[in-house]
DNA sequence: ATCTTCATTCGACAACATCGAACGCACGAA
DNA sequence: TTCGTGCGTTCGATGTTGTCGAATGAAGAT
């Protein structure tokens, strides 16, 4: 397994652990002969990281695997209460799945990718847990496109280089010329549409976050397609999205 | 600050690594010179440290300071999502929070504590996401004496001897003659009480989650004292607990 | 502009992460 | 029951590499 990193000015003993980490959710727990088997690492070497780990809440041990453990949630749950767009938006995502009946979503985005922080189910039948904390390209999602969107240029130029612009339907913006003309165009509209670019039916649409000039995350509404038609979200949806918007960005404010 | 692992067991490396993770949490994020400060190590031990967890997005550098990453939460998504006892049992804390009008959790148990790891808000104005993945002492929560009664002697014992029994209120258990007599009581009649031994004003009622004998965690409603009184506790919410366990356990078993 | 205060880089050295072999424990087969 | 296999764990030797401290850059502040 390759573990290297790519610029080569970390530390070593930290790439495997975090090999490691990787590798038990991979494979939903394991023991430590296929850790060292997988990794190309010696048993006591894998040993004595899970001791470490283990220490510290990290991983658990049940019978005689290893599974990664609750300190992550712990963790998790910190890192996004830390966020002040979550804070301050939960509560608007509430109100806007009950006035739409849609699902609706805080975004925010890290290296490149973007994630789900917080959302509501709408009258859909998906379990929201499911998507939550998961990471999702920009290119193909509302919330993401709105976010590239008040980005610098140089930074979009740079996600792209490192995660592409793979196509998920055959809606997909796959060039960077489109990508750019979408963008330029959600700059002025102030909102960004997702028609079937990552799940075929399903129709998005997100509006950016901002606070003191910068791009903090999105709000989004997504539903399947022929609920959630290019004229409700450009006028119904949006006009509401736009208020818990100002809501959002009040909050912010003063806090 | 003390770095050192109680077993001397694991690797010092990434006991430094894990310093630096707490740290960067208890800070609310920090830059490399005060982290170096605080843990009394060199400056670039601590940036390669940095480096390396930022590669896989544990952390983030914003200006000049780092914070920890969204791959906790992504990973803490994915921890919570493992547990049968979570997949199982998100619809029976919905269906109970809507039938009692209280607070509703879901909880496990690691390395000796409590966690809850989905709740319901009930009528309370209380914000659900600033208890879901935090740890609690298992000996003045009612969850968590649900689950304690059903743990072997001895791990009883050892959890006593990491943790204690604080006193949180004058009602709390502190003693370990007292607390097993209470755990006696609990397996005899199938749940656990909680009557202001946490929080004052705060009543709870428990019932364990058993899946091929081995308890997996709890169920519990929790309220103001005025309105979830020990005879409701013990009467239609007893009740309502029940039937929801066996909604879950049988879930557990057919999945 | 100058000074300060950071993060970052670099080379040298000894600490310690890594290895592989040996151990011991648990489970299943005979 | 006994043996055998497969696993997690321990241990000492080795040289890789984590750590240090000084030097360098890059920002802010005065």
């Amino acid at each position: 397994m390759e573990r290297i990193s790519k610029t080569g000015k970390g530390i070593k003993s930290d790439e495997t652990l975090f090999a490691l980490i990787e590798t038990l959710r991979e494979l939903d727990g394991a023991g430590v002969t296929e850790l060292a088997d997988r990794l190309d690492v010696a048993k006591s070497t894998v040993h004595g990281h899970l001791t470490s780990m283990r220490e510290h809440g990290f991983v658990v041990k049940r019978g005689r695997e290893y599974h990664l453990g609750l300190a992550f949630f712990d963790y998790g749950q910190y890192v996004r209460g830390q966020m002040g767009i979550f804070r301050s938006g939960m509560q608007a995502v509430d109100e806007l799945e009950k006035a739409t009946g849609e699902m609706a979503w805080l975004i925010t985005h890290e290296n490149g990718k973007a994630m789900y922080i917080y959302g509501r189910g709408g009258q859909n039948d998906i379990d929201i847990n499911t998507i939550l904390g998961t990471w999702a390209y920009m290119h193909c999602n509302s919330g993401g496109k709105a976010i590239l969107a008040h980005l610098p240029d140089e930074e979009i130029h740079q996600i792209v280089d490192e995660h592409g612009l793979p196509a998920r339907t055959e809606n997909t913006i796959t060039t960077r010329e489109a990508l750019f003309e979408e963008l330029e165009q959600i700059r002025e509209q102030g909102y960004a549409l997702n028609r079937s670019e990552d799940l075929k039916g399903v129709h998005a649409i997100g509006i950016p976050l901002m606070f003191e000039g910068e791009i903090q995350g999105a709000l989004s509404i997504a539903g399947p397609a022929h609920r959630l038609s290019q004229e409700r979200c450009e006028g119904e949806v949006l006009d509401q999205l736009r208020a818990a918007t100002d809501e959002i960005e009040l909050n912010l404010a003063y806090r």
